[in-house]
RNA sequence: GUGGGUGUAGCUCAGUUGGUUAGAGCACCUGGUUGUGGUCCAGGGGGUCACGGGUUCGAAUCCCGUCAUCCACCCCA
């Protein structure tokens, strides 16, 4: 073969696509019922668009290039960027909270892996405009409804819950300046991922005192909010009441019926220097594969982007770890699409039969096929079973019979009949994406 | 960007210490029961053995390079 996909891409054949529909519509549909609007905005943005918030280091994993009039163009790697430019340049005509979801397809320059391509769709959901925790519990939320929709209880997948102002507060606690938060930050990230030993160099190395690793690691380790106000001591004011908004979350989540699947965790940081409060993870249960999705609270994004100082709270979930997971599971659902009917010309010379009935079945909204070729029944029938037809419409001159292929049952009438009204004698499809 | 594994038919894979015309199953196509299916039987198409170079009388097989793919690291928006 001369050509072949692009590294990190993938070809959607009819099995593949109709397993990539499914998961867009589940997304949408839940989005919708959760109060979510969707938005979307171009797949080029200007380059600049993705160097407000991250460095170099992000620049260099950008498809990128200048277009023919020397603009610097990207291919976006997320759409927070390009969420946060759509808010702003509306952001005093939209009502608050803002409640927009999105299905964006995204690129990446980076090396595939297992759950990572340089082509993918991530399901967005973000809330701006609202400073209070119950927009973060909306937004795990929803995550869980689709989760669960897709047939994953809590005993496959979990939500762990982080604080970003309580883990920087344990930090100042052990000792680590205000200057030197981000390395130590990004040391804690990393911690569930490497050995003790390798964590305690790491972590001297980001310039956290080696005799506070303990006491950092019991917090981080902590079960239970009592637990972590204890390891913060007296603490300040502004620590005591974020241990109190991750109580109302924990509370809000109760509240929905999805509490099963949170859990505290304070070993969450998430990698972006930009989160501000509640972080989350979530994690299949066997903790084998990469994040399922992931978000958090992030306040001061849309001021980065030359916006108002707004509140905003979101997560991204990917399609490749999510697809991997739910195959591990068996949850995925059978999309063989199959045809409502197929017609069959029972006698010779019916071809203008066969076009006349199909073509009223398929004006009626259903979906029906007939064989290209004209010939024997045993055929075409065997053809109607390939194509996995619920129904095979056989007909004769005057009389058609209607045999459903399932039980083998026929019964059979007059063709006008039928046409009259065929929902009668057949059941279609309530697969929507037949 | 770095490291390791793997590249034989559309798919899953055989292919014996290098030896003549490269195989199987599934899938696909055609035919068989003068016509009501899933079975069965017979036949058929399809491979420059990833690509390029080297060693050899001879390479799918050994060596080098390139590319692709998988896994891991970096990073993870």
């Amino acid at each position: 073969m001369k050509f072949k996909a692009v590294k990190g891409t993938r070809d959607f054949y009819p099995d593949r696509m109709a397993m990539r529909n499914y998961l867009a519509e589940t997304w949408r549909a839940v989005s919708l019922r959760n109060g979510f609007v969707e938005f979307d905005g171009p797949v080029l943005e200007y380059l600049d668009l993705f160097s407000v918030k991250s460095g170099d280091e992000i620049a260099s994993q950008l498809f990128s290039f200048t277009d023919r009039g020397g603009r610097a163009l990207a291919m976006r790697p997320e759409i927070t960027p390009t969420l946060a430019r759509m808010v702003n340049a509306q952001i005093n005509s939209l009502p608050r909270p803002i409640k927009w979801f999105s299905l964006p397809r995204l690129f990446r320059a980076e090396n595939p892996q297992k759950g990572r391509l340089r082509e993918f769709f991530q399901w967005n959901i973000d809330i701006i405009g609202s400073d209070s925790v119950l927009a973060d519990a909306e937004c795990i939320f929803t995550a869980i409804d689709c989760l669960r929709e897709m047939g994953l209880s809590a005993d496959d997948v979990g939500v762990r819950i982080g604080s970003r102002p309580l883990t920087v507060a344990a930090l100042r606690l052990a000792g680590v300046d205000d200057s030197a938060m981000e390395p130590a930050l990004a040391a804690l990230d990393k911690r569930p991922k490497v050995s003790p030993d390798a964590f305690a160099e790491m972590a001297v190395a980001a310039g956290i005192p080696a005799d506070s690793l303990d006491k950092l690691c019991a917090f981080q380790d902590a079960e239970g909010l009592s637990d972590v106000a204890a390891s913060l001591g007296e603490g300040d004011a502004n620590s005591a009441g974020e241990i109190a908004k991750l109580e109302s979350l924990m509370g809000y989540l109760d509240n929905m019926g999805v509490g099963d699947y949170c859990k505290l965790d304070l070993r969450i940081v998430r990698g972006l220097a930009y989160y501000t409060g509640i972080v989350y993870e979530i994690f299949d249960a066997a903790g084998s594969l990469r994040a399922v999705a992931g978000g958090g609270r992030y306040d001061n994004l849309l001021k980065l982007f030359g916006g108002p100082e707004v509140g905003a709270t979101g997560f991204g979930m990917g399609d490749a770890v999510l697809e991997i997971l739910l195959a591990e599971k068996e949850k995925l659902p059978d999309l063989s699409a199959g045809l409502d009917c197929f017609v069959i010309d029972g006698e010779s010379n019916l071809l203008e039969k066969v076009l006349e009935v199909v073509g009223r079945l398929r004006q009626g909204g259903i979906a029906a096929d007939f064989s290209a070729k004209r010939q024997a029944v045993g055929k075409q029938l065997k053809e109607a079973n390939r194509r996995n037809a619920r129904y095979a419409i056989i007909l004769r001159a005057d009389t058609v019979g209607i045999k459903n292929l399932a039980t083998g049952e026929q019964t059979d009438m007059s063709i006008d009949e039928f046409l009259e009204k065929p929902l009668a004698y057949i059941k279609i499809s309530d697969n929507p994406f037949l």
